[in-house]
RNA sequence: GUGGCUGUAGCUCAAUGGCAGAGUGCUUGACUGUGGAUCAAGUUGUUGCGGGUUCGACCCCCGUCAGCCACCCCA
């Protein structure tokens, strides 16, 4: 094998093809965000390692971001996520922003991590956020937003389903069994695991956080109640919502989704394959104070993220990843001999003229190798110019696709390649 | 950070201690102005890298790097 120096592990190469598969999630996440009236913004790739450590909980600084030191010596961090400098950029402009605020973003993110599926150092990440309201109906709109993705993406509710719960909700339930303030988050972070340990694990887990018995059975009844969010008035506001939004069939209540993230105090929720063979697809939820950390005055607001990783490994496995033919060219214009390159070429820079995708085989070689390139390009077209038709002013156009060909004057030839295409598109 | 599996031709993979192979691709020709089909010939190697054991290593051992998978985490 030769030297070939290799990647940064864990970046992503994109070829072309993969370059095509990421510009169609992109167009499919920028028609969605957009169609709400969102407006697309964007942070820096990076941040002073400060912003992030301003956060409580910062495992992503400590243990699973790329930080150095620039050449002043301060230390920089690659960004991890979004929401960091969603609050700085919000906090410096709170006053003259028009709230609700209705941001997203989609661009690169870098975690030291081991790669894995649906899981590299390197990755896409579409945020949107809906900054400045506390309300079921903004709650509602993030997870409509989810759900018409979705759509989009050719995912169905028999593929792909979204869970929601309510913080507050479990808060309340989880202080009537007695269970303390300060024990809250841990017992979340245990009910965030209860589908992936074994449940006499989990029991004993539960009993080693100090939770009673009593309070065991009580935590595992209110995990198992799935009409229990009729008893919230928020979340029962959410559905009658989604309804109205024509989203309903996508979501359903789950008390198991609670985020592992400290700062949602409301409603949560997650995109999952039915199957739950992979990791989530997309999560977010309502916060209270989005630039908490990095001071500025208190402001609620709902959001999620969805990497780009995670929902490509799901859509092929659904079989919904189309197949991205290539896009080369419409036309491969071929050289015949040195005397008629020329004429060639003034036959390519007109045809582009009209629109056409041409491209040129760059110099004179045997018409079965241009052939065979035009060929393996993907071009549908093939021109000749040799002598013959060179002394009349013509030139041979060959449609690969069917086969066959003709010999037509030069300037006629875009307007029959034209019609060629409309008449393959309309049968 | 912890553990498991894998690494051989451009690609997919054989060869289990004894001459490194097949399919595919690629090049050329059959086809002197025409691709995709067919046929023929040719071509393709630091067996990831470094060390060790052995008369002899793709094969066994140690290390290392990379990929995949699981754990951790999931912001």
């Amino acid at each position: 094998m030769k030297q070939i120096i290799q990647s940064v592990k864990g970046a992503r190469d994109f070829y072309p093809e993969d370059k095509a598969r990421h510009n169609w999630l992109y167009e499919r996440v920028r028609n969605v965000s957009t169609r709400f009236g969102y407006e697309e913004w964007d942070g820096p790739f990076l941040e002073k390692l400060e912003l992030y450590a301003a956060k409580s909980g910062d495992e992503l600084a400590r243990e699973q971001a790329f930080v150095f030191p620039d050449r002043s010596g301060e230390m920089i961090m690659l960004r991890t996520e979004l929401t960091p400098s969603l609050a700085r950029m919000v906090a410096q402009r709170q006053g003259q922003l028009v709230m609700p605020l209705r941001w997203w973003s989609y661009g690169p993110f870098w975690r030291y991590e081991k790669p894995q599926q649906g899981r590299s150092r390197e990755f896409f990440q579409w945020n949107i956020d809906l900054v400045g309201v506390n309300s079921p109906e903004g709650d509602a709109e993030m997870i409509a937003i989810a759900v018409e993705f979705l759509k989009s993406v050719d995912l169905s509710p028999s593929e792909v389903l979204i869970r929601v719960n309510d913080r507050q909700y479990m808060e309340v339930h989880l202080k009537s069994l007695d269970i303390a303030e300060d024990g809250k988050l841990s017992v979340f972070k245990l009910i965030d695991r209860y589908d992936k340990m074994k449940v006499e694990d989990w029991d004993a887990n539960a009993l080693e956080l100090g939770l009673s018995r009593k309070q065991l059975d009580g935590l595992k009844t209110l995990l198992a109640d799935m009409d229990g969010w009729h008893r919230s008035e928020n979340l029962t506001r959410i559905f009658e919502n989604l309804e109205a939004l024509g989203v309903r069939d996508y979501v359903v209540f789950d008390p198991l989704i609670v985020r592992g993230i400290d700062y949602y105090t409301g409603m949560v929720f997650e995109c999952f394959d039915v199957s739950r063979k992979f990791r989530s697809v997309l999560g977010g939820g309502h916060y209270d104070n989005l630039v908490a950390d990095v001071g500025g005055d208190p402001l609620p607001g709902v959001g999620f993220a969805m990497g780009d990783m995670v929902i490509a490994v799901v859509l092929q496995d659904w079989g919904k990843l189309p197949v991205f033919a290539d896009t080369r060219a419409d036309v491969l214009v071929t050289l015949f001999d040195a005397d008629n390159a020329a004429i060639a070429m003034g036959l390519a820079a007109n045809m582009r003229r009209q629109g056409l995708r041409v491209a040129v085989y760059p110099q004179v070689d045997k018409l079965g190798k241009q052939f065979k390139y035009a060929d393996r390009l993907g071009a549908r077209f093939v021109t000749v110019i040799g002598p013959d038709e060179a002394s009349e002013g013509q030139v041979t156009l060959k449609d690969l696709t069917a086969g066959t060909q003709l010999t037509i004057p030069l300037d006629a030839v875009a307007e029959q390649i034209s019609h060629q295409l409309v008449d393959e598109k309309s049968s």
